[in-house]
DNA sequence: GAATTTCACAGACTACGGTCACTGACTATA
DNA sequence: TATAGTCAGTGACCGTAGTCTGTGAAATTC
């Protein structure tokens, strides 16, 4: 059953609205300038409604994250492939840097990293990496075929541990600020686990 | 002039009878279980007196702080001089895991990492490092001069990068939680950064 | 030592996130 | 198509963080 009906259209619909005039007010003001009472009254709906539909105003970014996946999608699609391992991740930061930088921007960032942090919010913090896991995991794979790395890495485990190199580097982003320059550092830090990787 | 007038030392006790309010109801209830009005009124102030004093309840860590400086100062004290670079660092991960995870707890750092990504919130993590970057700054120069490191090695940054796998690693812990061994995994994310820093 | 200023402290008040009981329109069922 | 059940949506309410104004005792000034 694949056709809504009147009532799950209309919940759509106010979604949408709610959705929407967020966004709006988080851009025009700043995510920590707006109070959900701003975001019920400037979409002509409630606070009850707003619950209905998000966890809290972290969870509006569980709709603007589709972006992200997007991203990873487009991004593996646009790698060449006959590039090495090493490469690719490296290709891969960077693009994820720079994406994160311009088009998300620092704000946005920090309530994600915020709300990982924020215990049974619902971790779509977690899941959100699912796709970023199984394109590093795929990388790996490749890897591990074209014999650049060795073959008895785990590779759950090792994707892993280059997706925290993001996290780590990230989080000291939004520690940090002004003087630091995402995308070098991310670079440089990378390039040394990478290099701490091969055998 | 260093002799306290008998209004500064009313203050301090004060002070400290509200500290000791809250780290108490803390390890009682946990952190986030306790409100800043049950902290004046366990502590008979008000709640006047507690934002006199401080500046939130992430605010009282400040203080329970000076203790993670004592255990980097105790730590560095005990460790043997003769051993290698690359042991210092692992050990310094591992002390400090340990310390974090069962002196601290996961509801504290929990809150700490938090506090780092407020904006403005005076950011004691940044300071609270300090201690920390001066004793891998030491190790660093050390294993410089044992030529154990590359003599190139921007000092500086390359604490900064090494603590940086600390913030990552532990970054991780809050957001996994569960079936995440913060010791092992430190252990083995350290162990492959610190073989890609080695010429 | 009287007058003035300062400041630790009290606690009422505000602002905001989040909850909950209720409503009424929609949907399912007989 | 009458009835029962469901659920999106409402907004008053609550709990708590943080603010603000007032107060009196201590400190300072004269």
């Amino acid at each position: 059953m694949n056709q809504l009906t009147q009532r799950q259209y209309q919940a759509l619909k106010t979604k949408k609205k709610i959705l929407k005039s967020a966004l709006e007010l988080f851009s025009k003001n700043g995510f920590n300038n707006v109070t959900i009472d701003e975001i019920a009254k400037n979409s002509g709906t409630s606070k009850g409604a707003f619950y209905v539909h998000f966890d809290s105003k972290y969870g509006v970014f569980l709709e603007k994250f589709k972006e992200i996946d997007q991203f990873y999608e487009e991004f593996t699609k646009s790698l060449p492939s006959n590039i090495s391992f090493n490469e690719k991740i490296l290709r891969l930061f960077e693009g994820q840097m720079i994406y994160l930088q311009e088009s998300l921007g620092k704000d946005l960032m920090r309530t994600v990293y915020m709300s990982g942090l924020i215990e049974n919010e619902h971790n779509f913090f977690v899941n959100m990496e699912r796709t970023l896991y199984k394109i590093i995991e795929g990388y790996i794979q490749e890897g591990i075929e074209q014999n650049e790395l060795s073959s008895n890495l785990q590779i759950r485990r090792t994707s892993l541990l280059i997706s925290r190199c993001m996290r780590g580097t990230l989080y000291d982003w939004l520690l940090f600020g002004e003087d630091y320059d995402l995308v070098q550092e991310s670079d440089q830090f990378i390039r040394i686990f990478l290099n701490g990787l091969k055998k």
